[in-house]
RNA sequence: GCUCCCUUCGUCUAGCGGCCUAGGACAUCGCCCUCUCACGGCGAGAACAGGGGUUCGAGUCCCCUAGGGAGCGCCA
Protein backbone atom coordinates (compact mmCIF):
# COMPACT_ATOMS: atom_id res chain seq x y z
CA UNK A 1 0.00 0.00 0.00
CA UNK A 2 0.90 3.57 -0.99
CA UNK A 3 2.33 6.11 1.98
CA UNK A 4 -0.45 8.60 3.26
CA UNK A 5 0.03 10.99 5.95
CA UNK A 6 -2.15 13.45 7.63
CA UNK A 7 -1.98 16.82 8.91
CA UNK A 8 -4.64 17.48 11.42
CA UNK A 9 -3.84 20.80 13.29
CA UNK A 10 -6.95 21.99 15.53
CA UNK A 11 -7.76 26.00 14.68
CA UNK A 12 -8.11 27.32 17.85
CA UNK A 13 -4.78 29.48 16.74
CA UNK A 14 -2.34 30.19 13.98
CA UNK A 15 -0.02 28.04 12.60
CA UNK A 16 3.01 27.47 14.90
CA UNK A 17 6.36 26.72 14.30
CA UNK A 18 5.70 23.47 16.03
CA UNK A 19 2.79 22.71 14.38
CA UNK A 20 5.01 23.66 11.02
CA UNK A 21 7.91 21.55 11.92
CA UNK A 22 5.04 18.51 12.20
CA UNK A 23 3.67 19.30 9.13
CA UNK A 24 6.92 19.61 7.52
CA UNK A 25 7.55 15.66 8.52
CA UNK A 26 4.54 14.20 7.49
CA UNK A 27 4.72 16.12 3.63
CA UNK A 28 8.57 15.26 3.60
CA UNK A 29 7.38 11.44 4.39
CA UNK A 30 4.53 11.26 2.15
CA UNK A 31 6.96 13.21 -0.82
CA UNK A 32 9.67 10.79 -0.33
CA UNK A 33 7.52 7.70 -0.93
CA UNK A 34 5.51 9.13 -3.68
CA UNK A 35 2.58 9.02 -1.18
CA UNK A 36 0.18 11.29 -0.62
CA UNK A 37 -0.50 14.20 2.34
CA UNK A 38 -3.81 14.82 3.98
CA UNK A 39 -4.80 18.06 5.46
CA UNK A 40 -7.34 17.64 7.93
CA UNK A 41 -8.93 20.29 10.57
CA UNK A 42 -10.01 19.23 13.76
CA UNK A 43 -12.40 21.46 14.70
CA UNK A 44 -14.66 19.50 16.74
CA UNK A 45 -14.01 21.50 19.69
CA UNK A 46 -16.49 24.54 17.77
CA UNK A 47 -16.25 26.32 20.80
CA UNK A 48 -12.71 27.37 20.32
CA UNK A 49 -12.47 26.67 16.58
CA UNK A 50 -12.43 29.37 14.10
CA UNK A 51 -12.72 30.68 10.37
CA UNK A 52 -9.34 32.63 10.64
CA UNK A 53 -7.51 29.60 12.18
CA UNK A 54 -8.30 28.23 9.48
CA UNK A 55 -7.50 30.45 7.00
CA UNK A 56 -3.93 30.78 9.38
CA UNK A 57 -3.61 27.51 8.69
CA UNK A 58 -3.80 27.67 4.91
CA UNK A 59 -2.05 30.73 4.25
CA UNK A 60 1.21 29.37 6.83
CA UNK A 61 1.26 25.74 4.72
CA UNK A 62 0.54 27.68 1.42
CA UNK A 63 3.71 30.20 2.16
CA UNK A 64 5.77 27.47 3.24
CA UNK A 65 5.11 25.26 0.14
CA UNK A 66 3.54 22.27 1.96
CA UNK A 67 0.86 21.28 -0.56
CA UNK A 68 -1.50 18.77 0.56
CA UNK A 69 -2.71 16.18 -1.97
CA UNK A 70 -6.43 15.74 -0.12
CA UNK A 71 -8.31 17.66 2.06
CA UNK A 72 -8.62 19.88 3.77
CA UNK A 73 -11.54 17.92 5.31
CA UNK A 74 -13.18 18.99 8.22
CA UNK A 75 -14.26 16.67 10.96
CA UNK A 76 -17.62 18.83 11.95
CA UNK A 77 -18.28 17.49 8.31
CA UNK A 78 -18.07 14.21 9.54
CA UNK A 79 -20.54 13.69 12.19
CA UNK A 80 -22.98 11.27 10.97
CA UNK A 81 -20.20 9.21 10.41
CA UNK A 82 -19.05 9.02 13.65
CA UNK A 83 -22.36 8.54 14.93
CA UNK A 84 -22.22 5.40 12.95
CA UNK A 85 -19.06 4.33 14.47
CA UNK A 86 -20.36 5.00 17.99
CA UNK A 87 -23.25 2.97 17.31
CA UNK A 88 -21.40 0.11 15.96
CA UNK A 89 -19.29 -0.11 18.86
CA UNK A 90 -22.57 -0.02 21.08
CA UNK A 91 -24.26 -2.59 19.33
CA UNK A 92 -20.88 -4.46 19.56
CA UNK A 93 -20.46 -4.68 23.03
CA UNK A 94 -17.21 -2.36 22.35
CA UNK A 95 -19.04 0.85 24.17
CA UNK A 96 -21.26 1.49 26.63
CA UNK A 97 -23.55 4.28 28.43
CA UNK A 98 -22.46 6.54 31.15
CA UNK A 99 -24.89 8.33 33.55
CA UNK A 100 -22.36 9.43 35.58
CA UNK A 101 -22.43 13.54 36.23
CA UNK A 102 -19.83 15.51 35.83
CA UNK A 103 -20.16 16.35 39.93
CA UNK A 104 -20.09 12.47 40.41
CA UNK A 105 -17.21 12.13 38.29
CA UNK A 106 -15.23 15.16 39.52
CA UNK A 107 -15.69 13.69 43.45
CA UNK A 108 -14.32 10.53 42.22
CA UNK A 109 -11.47 12.55 40.46
CA UNK A 110 -10.16 14.54 43.69
CA UNK A 111 -10.52 11.15 46.07
CA UNK A 112 -8.07 9.44 43.70
CA UNK A 113 -5.89 11.77 43.84
CA UNK A 114 -6.07 12.28 47.35
CA UNK A 115 -5.55 8.95 47.61
CA UNK A 116 -2.82 9.42 45.28
CA UNK A 117 -3.95 7.34 42.54
CA UNK A 118 -3.83 8.01 38.84
CA UNK A 119 -7.30 9.94 38.50
CA UNK A 120 -9.55 7.47 35.95
CA UNK A 121 -12.76 6.24 35.36
CA UNK A 122 -13.90 3.55 37.63
CA UNK A 123 -15.80 2.01 35.44
CA UNK A 124 -18.91 1.90 37.65
CA UNK A 125 -21.42 2.18 34.53
CA UNK A 126 -19.82 -0.31 32.55
CA UNK A 127 -20.18 -3.03 35.33
CA UNK A 128 -23.65 -1.77 35.41
CA UNK A 129 -24.54 -2.51 31.88
CA UNK A 130 -22.35 -5.98 31.68
CA UNK A 131 -24.81 -6.86 35.14
CA UNK A 132 -28.02 -5.37 32.62
CA UNK A 133 -26.63 -8.46 29.70
CA UNK A 134 -24.36 -6.19 27.95
CA UNK A 135 -26.67 -4.24 25.63
CA UNK A 136 -24.84 0.01 26.36
CA UNK A 137 -27.61 0.85 28.27
CA UNK A 138 -30.76 3.11 26.50
CA UNK A 139 -30.55 6.81 25.37
CA UNK A 140 -32.79 7.16 29.02
CA UNK A 141 -31.89 10.73 30.69
CA UNK A 142 -29.36 10.76 33.63
CA UNK A 143 -30.32 11.46 36.72
CA UNK A 144 -29.29 15.19 36.13
CA UNK A 145 -31.87 15.47 32.97
CA UNK A 146 -28.85 15.50 30.49
CA UNK A 147 -28.40 12.75 27.79
CA UNK A 148 -25.26 9.91 28.97
CA UNK A 149 -22.06 10.03 27.10
CA UNK A 150 -20.51 6.93 25.29
CA UNK A 151 -17.94 5.39 26.95
CA UNK A 152 -14.92 3.03 24.68
CA UNK A 153 -14.80 0.03 26.99
CA UNK A 154 -10.93 -0.66 27.04
CA UNK A 155 -9.55 -3.94 27.75
CA UNK A 156 -8.70 -4.33 30.99
CA UNK A 157 -5.93 -6.37 30.98
CA UNK A 158 -3.14 -7.37 28.61
CA UNK A 159 -0.99 -4.82 26.93
CA UNK A 160 -0.65 -2.48 24.13
CA UNK A 161 2.42 -2.19 22.31
CA UNK A 162 3.83 0.52 20.50
CA UNK A 163 6.05 0.20 17.77
CA UNK A 164 6.95 4.02 17.28
CA UNK A 165 9.42 4.51 14.31
CA UNK A 166 11.23 7.14 16.33
CA UNK A 167 10.93 6.37 19.77
CA UNK A 168 11.33 2.38 19.45
CA UNK A 169 8.67 -0.20 21.30
CA UNK A 170 6.27 1.34 23.67
CA UNK A 171 4.51 -1.01 26.31
CA UNK A 172 1.45 0.39 28.08
CA UNK A 173 -0.16 -2.15 30.14
CA UNK A 174 -4.13 -2.06 29.45
CA UNK A 175 -5.22 -1.94 33.33
CA UNK A 176 -3.18 1.67 33.39
CA UNK A 177 -5.86 2.95 30.66
CA UNK A 178 -9.56 3.74 31.33
CA UNK A 179 -12.74 4.05 29.36
CA UNK A 180 -12.71 6.85 27.65
CA UNK A 181 -15.41 8.72 26.79
CA UNK A 182 -16.13 8.77 22.31
CA UNK A 183 -19.44 10.66 22.21
CA UNK A 184 -20.20 13.91 24.69
CA UNK A 185 -23.87 13.91 26.50
CA UNK A 186 -24.61 16.44 23.28
CA UNK A 187 -24.11 13.68 20.69
CA UNK A 188 -20.54 15.21 19.58
CA UNK A 189 -17.72 12.72 19.49
CA UNK A 190 -14.18 13.37 20.80
CA UNK A 191 -10.57 13.87 19.90
CA UNK A 192 -9.36 10.23 20.27
CA UNK A 193 -12.75 8.76 18.83
CA UNK A 194 -12.65 11.37 15.70
CA UNK A 195 -8.71 10.28 15.11
CA UNK A 196 -9.47 6.89 14.60
CA UNK A 197 -12.28 6.70 12.44
CA UNK A 198 -10.69 10.04 10.18
CA UNK A 199 -7.21 7.62 10.13
CA UNK A 200 -9.14 4.55 9.60
CA UNK A 201 -11.06 5.94 6.58
CA UNK A 202 -8.49 8.14 5.35
CA UNK A 203 -6.82 5.15 5.12
CA UNK A 204 -3.42 6.64 6.66
CA UNK A 205 -0.56 5.06 6.80
CA UNK A 206 1.34 6.89 8.89
CA UNK A 207 0.58 8.83 11.96
CA UNK A 208 3.19 11.74 12.62
CA UNK A 209 2.83 13.70 15.41
CA UNK A 210 3.81 15.81 18.55
CA UNK A 211 4.91 13.38 21.33
CA UNK A 212 2.58 14.92 23.40
CA UNK A 213 0.29 12.32 21.62
CA UNK A 214 2.38 9.08 22.74
CA UNK A 215 0.01 8.44 25.62
CA UNK A 216 -2.63 8.61 23.63
CA UNK A 217 -1.60 5.99 20.94
CA UNK A 218 -2.57 2.83 23.12
CA UNK A 219 -6.03 4.32 23.66
CA UNK A 220 -6.20 4.96 19.62
CA UNK A 221 -4.95 1.48 19.18
CA UNK A 222 -7.36 -0.31 21.24
CA UNK A 223 -10.06 1.28 19.17
CA UNK A 224 -8.80 0.42 15.94
CA UNK A 225 -8.75 -3.30 17.17
CA UNK A 226 -12.04 -3.02 18.23
CA UNK A 227 -13.13 -2.01 14.86
CA UNK A 228 -11.51 -4.87 13.61
CA UNK A 229 -9.03 -2.41 12.02
CA UNK A 230 -5.42 -2.62 11.12
CA UNK A 231 -3.60 0.57 13.42
CA UNK A 232 -0.96 2.80 11.09
CA UNK A 233 2.49 3.01 12.04
CA UNK A 234 3.05 5.43 14.16
CA UNK A 235 6.14 8.35 14.54
CA UNK A 236 5.97 10.46 17.83
CA UNK A 237 8.52 13.62 17.23
CA UNK A 238 10.20 15.80 20.22
CA UNK A 239 8.70 19.36 21.18
CA UNK A 240 10.09 22.59 20.12
CA UNK A 241 10.67 24.29 22.84
CA UNK A 242 11.35 28.18 23.36
CA UNK A 243 15.65 29.46 23.18
CA UNK A 244 15.12 29.44 26.90
CA UNK A 245 14.32 25.94 27.35
CA UNK A 246 11.00 26.59 28.26
CA UNK A 247 7.70 25.41 26.91
CA UNK A 248 7.54 27.85 23.67
CA UNK A 249 4.77 30.48 24.35
CA UNK A 250 4.42 34.62 22.85
CA UNK A 251 6.89 35.74 25.04
CA UNK A 252 9.39 33.77 23.00
CA UNK A 253 8.90 36.44 20.11
CA UNK A 254 7.53 35.13 16.55
CA UNK A 255 5.52 31.70 16.91
CA UNK A 256 3.52 31.96 14.31
CA UNK A 257 4.71 31.18 11.24
CA UNK A 258 3.33 34.09 9.26
CA UNK A 259 4.84 36.49 12.06
CA UNK A 260 8.48 35.34 9.96
CA UNK A 261 7.41 36.49 6.83
CA UNK A 262 6.63 39.65 8.92
CA UNK A 263 9.96 39.98 10.33
CA UNK A 264 12.03 39.21 7.15
CA UNK A 265 12.73 35.54 7.24
CA UNK A 266 12.37 33.70 3.54
CA UNK A 267 10.19 30.13 3.72
CA UNK A 268 13.15 28.48 2.74
CA UNK A 269 15.47 29.56 5.53
CA UNK A 270 12.48 28.40 7.71
CA UNK A 271 11.90 25.21 6.52
CA UNK A 272 15.72 24.23 6.50
CA UNK A 273 15.67 25.00 10.35
CA UNK A 274 12.73 23.41 11.14
CA UNK A 275 13.76 20.51 9.29
CA UNK A 276 17.30 20.03 11.44
CA UNK A 277 15.08 20.49 14.40
CA UNK A 278 15.22 17.09 15.67
CA UNK A 279 15.97 15.61 12.43
CA UNK A 280 19.74 15.45 10.62
CA UNK A 281 21.21 13.71 7.74
CA UNK A 282 25.44 13.29 9.01
CA UNK A 283 26.62 16.94 9.17
CA UNK A 284 24.82 18.73 6.66
CA UNK A 285 22.88 22.07 7.59
CA UNK A 286 21.82 23.39 4.37
CA UNK A 287 19.45 21.49 2.21
CA UNK A 288 17.00 22.31 -0.79
CA UNK A 289 13.58 21.52 -0.70
CA UNK A 290 15.04 18.67 -3.29
CA UNK A 291 17.82 17.54 -1.02
CA UNK A 292 14.97 17.39 1.96
CA UNK A 293 12.97 14.96 0.18
CA UNK A 294 15.57 12.84 -1.44
CA UNK A 295 16.97 12.23 2.50
CA UNK A 296 14.30 12.65 4.65
CA UNK A 297 14.23 9.34 6.76
CA UNK A 298 11.85 9.04 9.78
CA UNK A 299 14.75 6.78 11.65
CA UNK A 300 17.06 9.77 11.69
CA UNK A 301 14.84 12.06 13.80
CA UNK A 302 16.13 12.07 17.15
CA UNK A 303 14.44 11.55 20.73
CA UNK A 304 14.61 14.41 22.62
CA UNK A 305 13.17 17.83 22.88
CA UNK A 306 15.12 20.70 20.89
CA UNK A 307 15.44 24.53 21.52
CA UNK A 308 14.90 27.10 19.27
CA UNK A 309 18.00 29.08 18.31
CA UNK A 310 17.24 32.69 16.42
CA UNK A 311 20.83 33.18 15.87
CA UNK A 312 20.74 30.21 13.77
CA UNK A 313 17.72 30.57 12.04
CA UNK A 314 19.17 34.28 10.78
CA UNK A 315 22.20 32.46 9.55
CA UNK A 316 20.40 30.26 7.86
CA UNK A 317 17.95 33.24 6.63
CA UNK A 318 21.05 35.57 5.34
CA UNK A 319 22.45 32.59 3.41
CA UNK A 320 19.69 32.02 1.82
CA UNK A 321 19.00 35.84 1.25
CA UNK A 322 22.77 35.29 -0.23
CA UNK A 323 22.02 32.98 -2.59
CA UNK A 324 18.26 33.70 -3.80
CA UNK A 325 17.83 35.06 -7.70
CA UNK A 326 18.15 38.78 -6.88
CA UNK A 327 14.70 39.20 -9.01
CA UNK A 328 12.91 36.81 -6.92
CA UNK A 329 13.93 38.62 -4.12
CA UNK A 330 13.41 42.09 -5.61
CA UNK A 331 9.62 41.18 -5.41
CA UNK A 332 9.58 40.27 -1.38
CA UNK A 333 11.78 43.33 -0.85
CA UNK A 334 8.90 45.25 -2.48
CA UNK A 335 6.41 43.88 0.05
CA UNK A 336 8.44 45.15 3.04
CA UNK A 337 8.83 48.73 1.20
CA UNK A 338 4.97 48.70 1.28
CA UNK A 339 4.74 47.53 4.59
CA UNK A 340 7.03 50.29 5.76
CA UNK A 341 4.94 52.82 3.77
CA UNK A 342 7.89 53.72 1.24
CA UNK A 343 6.79 54.24 -2.49
CA UNK A 344 9.54 52.79 -4.50
CA UNK A 345 8.43 54.07 -8.14
CA UNK A 346 10.79 56.87 -8.60
CA UNK A 347 13.96 54.99 -6.84
CA UNK A 348 16.52 52.63 -8.65
CA UNK A 349 15.25 49.04 -9.42
CA UNK A 350 14.39 47.20 -6.99
CA UNK A 351 16.69 43.89 -7.67
CA UNK A 352 19.71 45.82 -8.49
CA UNK A 353 18.98 47.39 -4.69
CA UNK A 354 18.68 43.45 -4.00
CA UNK A 355 21.92 42.76 -5.83
CA UNK A 356 24.28 45.12 -3.57
CA UNK A 357 22.18 44.65 -0.22
CA UNK A 358 22.29 40.87 -0.32
CA UNK A 359 25.26 40.19 1.49
CA UNK A 360 24.50 42.58 3.93
CA UNK A 361 20.94 42.00 5.75
CA UNK A 362 19.96 38.97 7.76
CA UNK A 363 16.34 39.59 7.02
CA UNK A 364 14.25 41.40 4.59
CA UNK A 365 13.19 44.11 7.25
CA UNK A 366 17.08 44.75 7.30
CA UNK A 367 17.56 44.98 3.96
CA UNK A 368 13.99 47.38 3.36
CA UNK A 369 15.94 49.58 6.28
CA UNK A 370 18.69 49.33 5.46
CA UNK A 371 17.65 50.66 1.46
CA UNK A 372 15.20 53.30 2.47
CA UNK A 373 17.65 56.29 1.70
CA UNK A 374 17.36 55.04 -1.97
CA UNK A 375 13.55 56.37 -2.15
CA UNK A 376 13.12 58.66 0.67
CA UNK A 377 15.19 61.48 1.86
CA UNK A 378 15.56 61.88 5.57
CA UNK A 379 14.53 64.61 7.61
CA UNK A 380 17.89 64.75 9.27
CA UNK A 381 21.43 62.77 9.70
CA UNK A 382 22.37 60.06 12.17
CA UNK A 383 23.91 62.10 15.07
CA UNK A 384 26.93 60.74 15.88
CA UNK A 385 27.62 59.92 11.80
CA UNK A 386 27.26 63.54 11.13
CA UNK A 387 29.55 64.43 14.04
CA UNK A 388 32.40 62.01 12.97
CA UNK A 389 31.58 62.44 9.25
CA UNK A 390 30.51 66.16 8.50
CA UNK A 391 32.65 68.50 10.39
CA UNK A 392 34.80 71.39 9.30
CA UNK A 393 36.89 69.53 7.47
CA UNK A 394 34.19 67.76 5.39
CA UNK A 395 33.66 71.13 3.33
CA UNK A 396 36.93 71.13 1.02
CA UNK A 397 36.22 67.31 0.34
CA UNK A 398 32.69 67.66 -0.53
CA UNK A 399 33.11 70.15 -2.66
CA UNK A 400 35.90 68.88 -4.97
CA UNK A 401 33.45 65.90 -4.84
CA UNK A 402 30.76 67.75 -5.93
CA UNK A 403 32.76 69.03 -8.79
CA UNK A 404 34.61 65.84 -9.69
CA UNK A 405 31.01 64.06 -9.86
CA UNK A 406 29.13 66.83 -11.62
CA UNK A 407 31.50 66.78 -14.48
CA UNK A 408 31.52 63.39 -15.18
CA UNK A 409 30.71 62.10 -18.97
CA UNK A 410 29.12 58.79 -17.57
CA UNK A 411 27.20 58.05 -14.83
CA UNK A 412 28.62 54.39 -13.71
CA UNK A 413 29.73 52.09 -10.97
CA UNK A 414 33.52 52.29 -13.04
CA UNK A 415 32.94 56.47 -13.58
CA UNK A 416 31.93 57.18 -10.04
CA UNK A 417 34.50 54.69 -8.61
CA UNK A 418 37.04 56.91 -10.71
CA UNK A 419 36.11 60.12 -9.48
CA UNK A 420 35.56 59.60 -5.75
CA UNK A 421 39.49 57.61 -5.76
CA UNK A 422 40.47 60.42 -7.82
CA UNK A 423 39.51 62.58 -5.10
CA UNK A 424 41.18 60.86 -2.64
CA UNK A 425 44.57 61.11 -4.41
CA UNK A 426 44.31 64.76 -5.02
CA UNK A 427 43.66 65.35 -1.58
CA UNK A 428 46.22 62.67 -0.38
CA UNK A 429 43.79 61.37 2.12
CA UNK A 430 42.98 57.93 2.47
CA UNK A 431 39.90 56.73 0.77
CA UNK A 432 37.97 56.41 3.66
CA UNK A 433 38.26 60.30 4.39
CA UNK A 434 36.87 60.44 1.58
CA UNK A 435 33.91 58.28 1.13
CA UNK A 436 32.57 58.25 4.67
CA UNK A 437 31.53 62.18 4.53
CA UNK A 438 30.26 61.23 1.25
CA UNK A 439 28.37 58.38 2.59
CA UNK A 440 26.80 60.56 5.03
CA UNK A 441 25.61 63.09 2.98
CA UNK A 442 24.44 60.70 0.68
CA UNK A 443 22.57 57.76 2.72
CA UNK A 444 22.35 59.99 6.15
CA UNK A 445 23.74 57.48 8.21
CA UNK A 446 27.25 55.72 8.27
CA UNK A 447 26.36 52.56 6.31
CA UNK A 448 25.72 51.46 2.75
CA UNK A 449 26.56 49.14 0.48
CA UNK A 450 29.94 50.26 -1.32
CA UNK A 451 30.08 54.19 -1.70
CA UNK A 452 30.33 53.56 -5.62
CA UNK A 453 27.82 51.72 -6.32
CA UNK A 454 25.63 53.43 -3.79
CA UNK A 455 25.93 56.64 -6.42
CA UNK A 456 25.41 54.67 -9.00
CA UNK A 457 22.33 53.70 -8.32
CA UNK A 458 21.05 56.89 -6.58
CA UNK A 459 21.57 59.03 -9.72
CA UNK A 460 23.71 62.49 -10.45
CA UNK A 461 20.96 64.29 -9.28
CA UNK A 462 20.20 63.38 -6.44
CA UNK A 463 23.68 62.36 -4.89
CA UNK A 464 24.69 66.11 -5.97
CA UNK A 465 21.64 67.64 -4.63
CA UNK A 466 22.17 65.61 -1.17
CA UNK A 467 25.90 66.37 -1.28
CA UNK A 468 24.52 70.51 -1.64
CA UNK A 469 22.53 69.76 1.28
CA UNK A 470 25.35 68.38 3.57
CA UNK A 471 27.48 71.27 2.67
CA UNK A 472 24.41 73.57 3.67
CA UNK A 473 24.29 71.71 7.19
CA UNK A 474 27.95 71.97 7.30
CA UNK A 475 27.27 76.09 6.97
CA UNK A 476 24.83 75.92 9.58
CA UNK A 477 27.11 74.36 11.83
CA UNK A 478 30.10 76.85 11.45
CA UNK A 479 28.06 79.66 12.28
CA UNK A 480 26.61 78.34 15.29
CA UNK A 481 28.45 78.28 18.38
CA UNK A 482 29.83 75.30 20.21
C1' G B 1 0.60 11.00 42.96
C1' C B 2 0.53 7.38 38.86
C1' U B 3 1.96 6.05 33.66
C1' C B 4 5.03 7.12 29.57
C1' C B 5 9.15 9.74 27.25
C1' C B 6 13.89 12.33 27.22
C1' U B 7 19.43 13.56 28.86
C1' U B 8 26.79 14.71 23.95
C1' C B 9 29.88 21.93 23.70
C1' G B 10 25.56 28.06 25.55
C1' U B 11 22.19 26.10 21.23
C1' C B 12 21.11 22.53 16.92
C1' U B 13 23.53 18.04 16.27
C1' A B 14 27.33 13.67 14.35
C1' G B 15 28.26 9.18 16.90
C1' C B 16 24.45 3.14 15.78
C1' G B 17 31.27 -1.25 21.07
C1' G B 18 37.38 -0.23 19.05
C1' C B 19 37.83 4.84 13.21
C1' C B 20 36.72 9.51 19.64
C1' U B 21 43.03 12.97 21.81
C1' A B 22 34.47 13.10 20.94
C1' G B 23 33.37 15.65 14.61
C1' G B 24 30.25 19.66 12.18
C1' A B 25 27.06 24.07 12.42
C1' C B 26 25.17 28.63 14.91
C1' A B 27 26.78 31.90 18.62
C1' U B 28 31.28 33.86 21.23
C1' C B 29 36.51 35.50 21.07
C1' G B 30 41.11 36.49 18.19
C1' C B 31 43.65 37.51 13.37
C1' C B 32 43.35 38.64 7.95
C1' C B 33 40.65 41.27 3.95
C1' U B 34 38.46 46.34 3.77
C1' C B 35 35.80 53.25 1.78
C1' U B 36 31.38 52.06 6.11
C1' C B 37 28.38 47.90 7.27
C1' A B 38 28.51 43.27 5.75
C1' C B 39 30.42 38.92 2.90
C1' G B 40 34.64 35.93 2.86
C1' G B 41 39.26 33.42 4.82
C1' C B 42 42.14 31.46 8.99
C1' G B 43 42.31 30.18 14.13
C1' A B 44 40.78 29.54 19.55
C1' G B 45 37.89 28.24 23.78
C1' A B 46 33.59 25.05 24.70
C1' A B 47 30.13 18.77 25.84
C1' C B 48 29.40 12.55 26.67
C1' A B 49 24.14 14.44 33.90
C1' G B 50 25.99 11.09 38.23
C1' G B 51 26.79 6.07 39.99
C1' G B 52 26.95 0.97 39.28
C1' G B 53 27.36 -3.18 36.00
C1' U B 54 28.31 -6.16 31.00
C1' U B 55 32.87 -6.41 27.95
C1' C B 56 39.68 -7.32 26.39
C1' G B 57 37.39 -2.43 25.33
C1' A B 58 31.43 2.01 26.56
C1' G B 59 29.53 8.44 24.51
C1' U B 60 27.62 3.89 22.21
C1' C B 61 24.46 -2.09 25.76
C1' C B 62 21.86 -3.00 30.89
C1' C B 63 20.32 -1.18 35.86
C1' C B 64 19.75 2.66 39.51
C1' U B 65 19.73 7.87 40.90
C1' A B 66 19.13 12.87 39.64
C1' G B 67 17.13 16.46 36.41
C1' G B 68 13.68 17.78 32.48
C1' G B 69 9.07 16.88 29.70
C1' A B 70 4.27 14.80 28.42
C1' G B 71 -0.30 12.44 29.64
C1' C B 72 -3.94 11.28 33.37
C1' G B 73 -10.85 16.44 30.61
C1' C B 74 -17.99 15.62 28.25
C1' C B 75 -9.76 20.08 25.14
C1' A B 76 -7.37 18.67 20.91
Amino acid sequence: MSIRTRFAPSPTGFLHIGGARTALFCWLYARRHLGRFILRIEDTDRARSTDDAVQAILDGMAWLGLDHDEGPFYQTQRFERYAEVRDQLLSAGHAYRCYCTKEALDAMRAEQMANKQKPRYDGRCRKLTEAAGGAGGSDAPRRDGTAPVVRFKTPTTGQTIVDDAVRGRVVFENAELDDLIIARSDGTPTYNFTVVVDDHDMQVTDVIRGDDHLNNTPRQINIFKALGAEPPRYAHLPMILGPDGAKLSKRHGAVSVMEYRNDGFLPEALLNYLVRLGWSHGDQEVFSREEMVALFDISDVNQSASAINPEKLLWLNQHYIKAADPDDLAAELGWHFERLGIDVADGPALADVVRCQQARAKTMVEMAENSRFFYEAFAGYDEKAAAKHLGADATPVLMRLRDALEGLATWDVTAVHGAVNGVAEALELKLGKVAQPLRVAVAFGPVSPPIDQTLALLGRETTLARIDRALEYRDAESVAPT
